[in-house]
DNA sequence: CCTCCTGATGTCAGCAACTGACATAGCCGT
DNA sequence: ACGGCTATGTCAGTTGCTGACATCAGGAGG
């Protein structure tokens, strides 16, 4: 971190980095498989907990709060544990690099995933568990977003529990059969 | 594709995908910002045509109805335009290499910016916005995967259509933090 | 017809990310 | 002391990607 704020994450090289922590570049590359890597030294345990904190949520509780009240808990343990000025940091790397966003993404849809497998074991069927996930991942990040950019910060929890309240908002204030028709063109069919 | 079939992903290299199209590894660079770009041609056209459809949509309706409305209509675009087929092979190739995945990830989440800001120009205020650009893309994967997985195939914008209609069901049936009491008895229906 | 300009392409050199193969050093149990 | 295991170092090589400069074809204008 100190390094990627001195000189610029692009600008930084591996070689600096591992000479940094009195290493040699091979030996980083042993420990991370590739630049971005060491910039997500926490999210296995991460993921980790979210998802025993699935397998241990109440038995009658509903998937999409089972999921929510999972990310609340995490977020909880992360402003804990590496505060919000260090997420603050991290969080402008994120955003001014595409090539970290993606690697970021790509741990959150890894986590989805994960979440979508606790899920089953509780015995939630299939679209609803995946669609639980995702939108647990999409208020997780809005809640994040609005948690990160807020001046007066305030309880990461909040956020999420806000998100998740506004996206039930959301699905409940549209009707069904509200949905536009669409002229689409018959083209031929998928055949084969 | 047909290098990347063949040889496989990682064993292609940009010089050879280069002289394939009768040019030098320099000139691919000034076309494509990198390796990976080359399998993401049409995205661009894609998104522009997501956009001016929500742009366009009737006013009366709600956020998540228009945003799934669009994507319907693109995901219908998709399947006459490249083929089932087609869309499998690439869907197998971005599975298969993590690094491909991460890119469209990214495009995704750009997307969903793009979404969001269309949402803004109709009026609809924040959170609510980027939850229904989020809660789209959510719904667009889930059909999306349930579409090239399946056997027997059948229209993608149904598929997206089912599955926005299971967020719904799922989002209706919960509230946010369920503390001690549990508003209804947990229905897993939907699906198939 | 000649000239100049422009845009697309080629050539070349170079850096940094990553990898495989092998060597070395330190620790640990026997 | 010995032998093995693990962490680290060394070295060479490939590939993705970039900047600087050269070349070449076609069009506009004299």
């Amino acid at each position: 971190m100190e390094l990627f704020q001195d000189r610029g994450y692009v600008e930084t090289t591996v070689q600096e980095i591992a000479a940094r922590a009195g290493l040699t570049e091979r030996t980083f590359f042993r420990y991370f498989a590739d630049k971005r890597e060491v910039l997500f030294s926490g999210s296995k345990e991460l993921q980790k907990s979210i998802i025993a904190r699935i397998e241990s949520a109440a038995r009658e509780a509903g998937p999409l709060d089972v999921v929510v009240g999972a990310l609340e808990a995490a977020g909880a343990e992360l402003q804990d544990q590496r505060g919000l000025s260090f997420v603050r940091a991290r969080y402008a790397l994120v955003t001014q690099h595409a090539e970290i966003q993606e690697r970021e993404l790509i741990k959150l849809a890894a986590l989805a995933v994960g979440v979508t497998r606790a899920l089953h074991a509780r015995g939630v069927a299939e679209p609803a568990a995946s669609l639980a996930a995702e939108a647990g991942m999409a208020v997780f990040k809005i809640g994040f977003e609005r948690w990160v950019n807020e001046r007066k910060p305030r309880d990461f929890a909040a956020h999420i529990r806000e998100a998740a309240v506004a996206l039930k908002a959301l699905t409940a204030g549209n009707k069904v059969h509200a949905r536009q028709t669409l002229s689409r063109p018959v083209k031929k069919s998928i055949s084969r």
